[in-house]
DNA sequence: AGAGAATTCCAAAGCGCTTTGGCTATTTTG
DNA sequence: CAAAATAGCCAAAGCGCTTTGGAATTCTCT
């Protein structure tokens, strides 16, 4: 069943027909009720090439996924994800993610403008003069990034939890214990949360007088295995820290083994406190003993993300609004006084 | 750059440009030279919103996204996408994800078919009589089912490991090394992976003489937490199993809790087996005691679906064709004989 | 009553591509 | 050498929608 069919049996032009379903004024209330009724009983769905040739706009959102056999996506991502996938079901928005060179995204994100694939885009792990912002930011898709950049000399619309406050308010429990040898288990520190995260420990350390050690701070891949290999090279060393902020949960596990492995205890010996993007596989609380956690719920981003993007599409909102969530602090047993 | 400018530049018509760049064969190779030399030159690509409403063909192929807010995406999903994102990159593929309630997906389906939205599908986590199976079946667009049913009274082409023989021959070790009171930590058994490993197990047992006790099996969504209730529940049974085989690490990582908070050790008083889909950030080497798994790469899964997914666009694959991949057992420090 | 405004509808022109059917040279064949 | 086949190209007709630019009718107001 397309328009011209329909309009036929309505013995109506396609244009009424057309306007009648897309809400326009200039028709009589009472044939588009017939219209839309009969649009209905036929089950008449526009052909979505059709409109897309037409008007220029897709109905998808988009977003270029970094890939390459030696990139890893983020498992984080998958939450997101969900959060973004409740929204866009109840307003009937897909989502395209187009693969693309980890090195050489520009490309694709030039394609998929030029060739009006979607009608927005987010980016995600945003580095601080992240070349993508810009990029987007001048090819004029509305968009909004999960994250943030820095540096740049331009506003731009995002959205990011305030990892400085979060891991401050972190350091700041952990000095207030006691504790005067703080270490950092960090993302990539090319990432911009992971820069913040650290700024945030050392403007709490630095409010007591004291600094974060050169040795005491590990950036790397947020995975089990590095999570382990980091604690093991803090807790070896001759000055070792007493707590450690750890930037995701998966490393953690990393960390409690580490601790275990070398004789130590939590928070006996060490005290932890770990970011945690509320997986539903993996939570804080059943940790061998409890984690503190700096929470936010990547999934809930994930679906503003989506509200956001479509009322940038449909001209709702506007300008570069930059919104920073705020993070619970979350204590739980494995943080404690420092020892002796 | 439109095909019209372009062929008005080469003073050709946008038929012959048109086929010179699709490579028919009725253009002189002289001038599809020059053709594709222009168009590379001025840069000149296809709209594909044009080309596909003229053709229905878009280039992307698809995935009807459970969703909901008492739905999780499974962590799993991130790696399969990694793969596929490896081989679609490589051929100008795109991936569309279309959000739909998880409890009405037939909706969604009816609807990319209609809409021709993409070229193929695929079709995740199947259950013995899927639905979605015979659904897009009869909707005649290629897919492949990565997973499989069960009693359908059709073929279809598919992807799966060999579920039952990992656990099979998982089982089988543990039965050999002496255990006689195994235990299963399936994922949810309404899932035919989970049946498919069940039976591997009970097939194992069952050569020994040996049965699957009613209660030493647990069906449950795949969650750290979810691994350490059933590991407890497990344990404090009288006749507690002596081994477990358990579907997944994420749960594993419940069940070394769950085994350490219980004072029992791996693999002292019990040996464990866990099914590896090989995850970047969480590998069972490293596991306090290491894992001894049934491995198969999910990632290598979401390029092989991938490439199929091509080939069936292509024409190049037909038929029902199922492709079942062997798994690896991979024995690691945590098994040894049965106590006692 | 008649001019002007508002309402309601339509025909046709895109959007940019593919594909059908046909037309002219050139080559091959009996 | 005429007839038939082939090569190479083109004009135009879709694909199914939106939107422009009227046209016809009705309403409003002096």
């Amino acid at each position: 069943m397309n328009l011209k069919q329909l309009s036929h049996m309505l013995a109506l032009s396609q244009t009424t027909v057309s306007r009648a379903l897309n809400g326009y004024p200039e028709v009589n209330e009472e044939t588009r009720r017939r219209v839309v009724d009969a649009a209905k009983r036929h089950g008449y769905r526009p052909n979505p090439s059709a409109r897309r040739l037409a008007t220029g706009k897709s109905g998808m959102i988009g977003y270029v996924l970094p890939t390459g056999s030696a990139v890893d996506i983020d498992p984080h991502f998958v939450e997101f994800l969900s959060g973004l996938g409740d929204y866009a079901r109840s307003h009937d928005l897909d989502l395209v993610l187009s693969p693309a060179d980890a090195d050489d995204q520009e490309t694709t994100y030039r394609r998929i403008v030029a060739n009006r694939q979607v009608d927005a885009v987010y980016i995600s792990s945003p580095k601080p003069r992240d070349r993508r912002i810009a990029l987007v930011n001048a090819l004029g898709i509305p968009f909004i990034v999960h994250g943030r950049g820095e540096n740049l000399d331009f506003d731009y619309p995002y959205l990011d939890i305030d990892n400085e406050g979060a891991f401050h308010e972190a350091a700041r429990l952990l000095v207030q214990l006691g504790h005067r040898r703080l270490a950092l288990i960090n993302g990539d520190n090319r990432e911009t949360f992971a820069i913040h995260r650290e700024r945030g420990v050392r403007r709490a350390l630095a409010a007591s007088g004291l600094t974060l050690d050169e040795r005491h701070i590990c950036s790397v891949a947020m995975t089990e295995e590095n999570g382990y290999r980091a604690t093991r090279r803090l807790l070896e060393q001759d000055d070792a820290p007493t707590a450690i902020a750890c930037s995701s949960l998966i490393m953690a596990l990393g960390v409690v083994r580490a601790v275990r492995d070398l004789g130590r205890a939590i928070p006996g010996d060490v005290s932890l406190i770990a970011h945690d993007d509320v997986f539903p596989w993996l939570r804080p609380e059943n940790f061998s003993v409890p984690l503190s956690t700096t929470r936010s719920s990547i999934r809930l981003a994930g679906a503003r993300i989506a509200e956001r993007l479509a009322a940038r599409i449909s001209g709702l909102e506007e300008g570069a609004r930059g919104e920073v969530w705020p993070v619970d602090l979350v204590v739980r047993g494995s943080v404690a006084g420092a020892p002796g």
